[in-house]
RNA sequence: GCACCCGUAGCUCAAUUGGAUAGAGCGUCUGACUACGGAUCAGAAGGUUGAGGGUUCGAAUCCUUCCGGGUGUACCA
């Protein structure tokens, strides 16, 4: 419908110059009463102009030359809004389209031929993914799968750190329990790693060697056999989730390759270092920052920093045209620091996204649950995907702006599986799935020779939802806003069980019958892409 | 103190990125199966969009000052 509308008013440029002032908007309203689109341009007009909106609108529309079969009618209403309302056949055309094009339908090539990287979960090896993990990994996977939607090949990164203070922290903590087990009488420092897991690996170590450790540096076997242990718990529980992850970015590797030199150099180059105190810093003030930082400690040490920022640039050498991070808030504060320091030594940093989620609020039983890896008060995704199951936890993950702070309510998500949003999806997939196997035993299928008989207000609104979709998975895509596609299933299936509640579609006349299917049919593919989308299952049965 | 994020119905959250009468779910109340899945549908009640001021044809959205919450503000990551 916005292509036909987009299209006239690029001939009508011709006569009316004044609409190259200003970019067409046509947007859908809220209201059935107010058309199928509107545009506002009239009243975006009328200050260059000099003339009342409502004029401006009567002048566009005398001369964009609307074919009448398509466009059936169009009003100018209230302070200069001009409304569309298209033919019925015009929108039942969509219906053969979603069908031909099946579980591609939705998909853009608009931008195909390029390469995203998507940077998500990068959490140390130091213990089990918690649910504020959750939050970033479900994110992170389904912007992915948006971005892939929209035709970007998409690589999904997790940036780790093996090395440094916390995993001497994490070996010694194993190298604390396995003595412990070797029964000797040490205490077990109150800041070290007080999970359950810590104990387990150590056993696996006793198991393993006896007490033949009894020497080896916490950095030895301890770290090695802790970090192997605990990643591959984090891959299995990503794995899971339905999270697909490709690289396993190493900190490390930066020094290895002699990335982190090379960042130094170029910043020792355009003079943005400078000595203080015995550290290195960096001059943040210049590149438009409130404070200086240090990026090497006096201790000889590399700050976070400095590898972030070295790691960055990795990816834009590896010719990346959208880099996107997905960071817990907490992150806000140091992410323009790394920013403005890719930027001074050259970089592009406008192709860089980063998508800032607040924090989850995990409640249990009505209290507020309290997290902290180092003090083993958490509760692991592991638990809470045997608790709620994986739909329902993307779901809940996925179902709000990422801006917005999230209330994980863990009883409310069981006690109520039956009432809640992704059932409610899933239904909706599963009911059309029962009908069309009735169908099939009444010897009906579908057809698209009487698209024309689906008249009523139920079939009319649910087709031009469907219309919907394809312009729904770009633009939020654009916007990195996967929450919209939760929002927008949630519509379409109420929608579709308006339409069930309202038209029968076994027992009416043949060729009725056959075009209800043909939309029933229609509305299961879009909903299956949508939750394809999201990552969850579109069952059948339930 | 300063910076960033947030504040919308009793609760959890939307609002086409500045558009028309601010919408859903849960909860509450009233209805709908001798016909395709009642995990559904129809309806009711519920609001000064935290408060005040400003910008304009038009503000939940942008600016500003307060109030309240979250997160940062390290030679931790």
């Amino acid at each position: 419908m916005k292509k036909y509308l987009i299209s006239k008013f690029d001939e009508a440029k011709n006569k009316l110059e004044y609409l190259n002032e200003v970019p067409l908007q046509l947007s859908a309203p809220a209201s059935k009463d107010h058309g199928d689109l509107a545009t506002n341009i009239a009243m975006m007009l009328t200050k260059k102009l000099k003339r009342s909106p409502r004029e401006v609108a009567a002048e566009i529309l005398e001369n964009l030359n609307l074919d009448e079969n398509i466009v059936v009618k169009t009003e100018i209403a209230g302070p200069g809004f001009i409304n569309f309302f298209f033919s019925e056949n015009f929108t039942v055309g969509i219906i053969k389209e979603i069908i031909e094009k099946g579980e591609d339908f939705g998909k853009s090539d608009k931008y195909s031929g390029r390469k995203a990287n998507v940077e998500f979960v990068s959490a140390n090896p130091t213990g089990p993914l918690t649910v504020g993990h959750g939050r970033n990994a479900v994110l992170g996977d389904t912007v992915s799968n948006m971005l892939e939607w929209v035709g970007y090949e998409v690589d999904r990164e997790f940036y780790f750190n093996n090395a440094g203070r916390q995993m001497r922290v994490l070996g010694d903590s194993v190298k604390h329990r396995y003595l412990q087990l070797l029964g000797e009488d040490i205490e077990f420092p109150e800041d070290y790693y007080q999970g359950e897991y810590i104990s387990e690996i150590a056993k696996e170590l006793f198991e393993e060697f006896g007490d033949a450790l009894k020497n080896e540096p916490p950095e030895g076997k301890f770290k090695e056999k802790a970090e192997n242990a605990i990643f591959d718990d984090i891959k299995k529980t990503l794995g899971s989730a339905n999270i697909k992850m490709k690289n396993f970015f190493n900190e490390y590797s930066l020094y290895e390759d002699g990335k982190i030199n090379d960042v130094l150099k170029k910043f020792e180059e355009k003079n943005l270092t400078y000595k203080k105190d015995d550290a290195l810093w960096l001059k943040l003030t210049d590149l438009g920052a409130e404070q200086d930082k240090v990026i090497i400690k006096s201790t000889g040490e590399p700050t976070y920093r400095l590898p972030d920022i070295a790691y960055h640039i990795t990816k834009f050498k590896r010719g990346y045209d959208l880099i996107v991070d997905v960071f817990g808030s907490d992150h806000s504060a140091t992410y323009p620091d790394v920013l403005a320091a890719v930027k001074a030594l050259g970089y592009d940093t406008e192709k860089v996204r980063v998508l800032i989620y607040q924090f989850v609020t995990l409640i249990k039983e009505g209290k507020v649950v309290k997290m902290s890896t180092r003090k083993a008060n958490y509760v692991t995704l592991d638990e809470l995907i045997e608790e709620v199951g994986k739909d329902v936890l993307r779901y809940f993950f996925i179902m709000r702006n990422a801006s917005s702070h999230l209330n994980f309510d863990l009883s409310l998500a069981k006690k109520q599986s039956e009432e809640n949003p992704v059932f409610y999806l899933q239904y909706a997939h599963a009911r059309i799935a029962s009908i069309l196997r009735m169908t099939k035993d009444e010897g009906l299928n579908y057809s698209l020779e009487r698209l024309d008989k689906l008249a009523t207000p139920e079939e009319q609104n649910l087709i031009k939802k469907l219309y919907d979709f394809p312009e729904e998975v770009l633009t939020n895509a654009e916007h990195l806003e996967p929450h919209k596609i939760a929002n927008y299933l949630e519509e379409l299936a109420t929608l579709f069980h308006k339409f069930y509640t309202e038209c029968r579609i076994i027992g009416v006349e043949k060729e009725l019958s056959e075009a209800r299917i043909s939309l029933a049919v229609a509305a299961q593919t879009v909903i299956r892409n949508g939750l394809t989308i999201l990552g969850l299952s579109a069952p059948d049965r339930m």
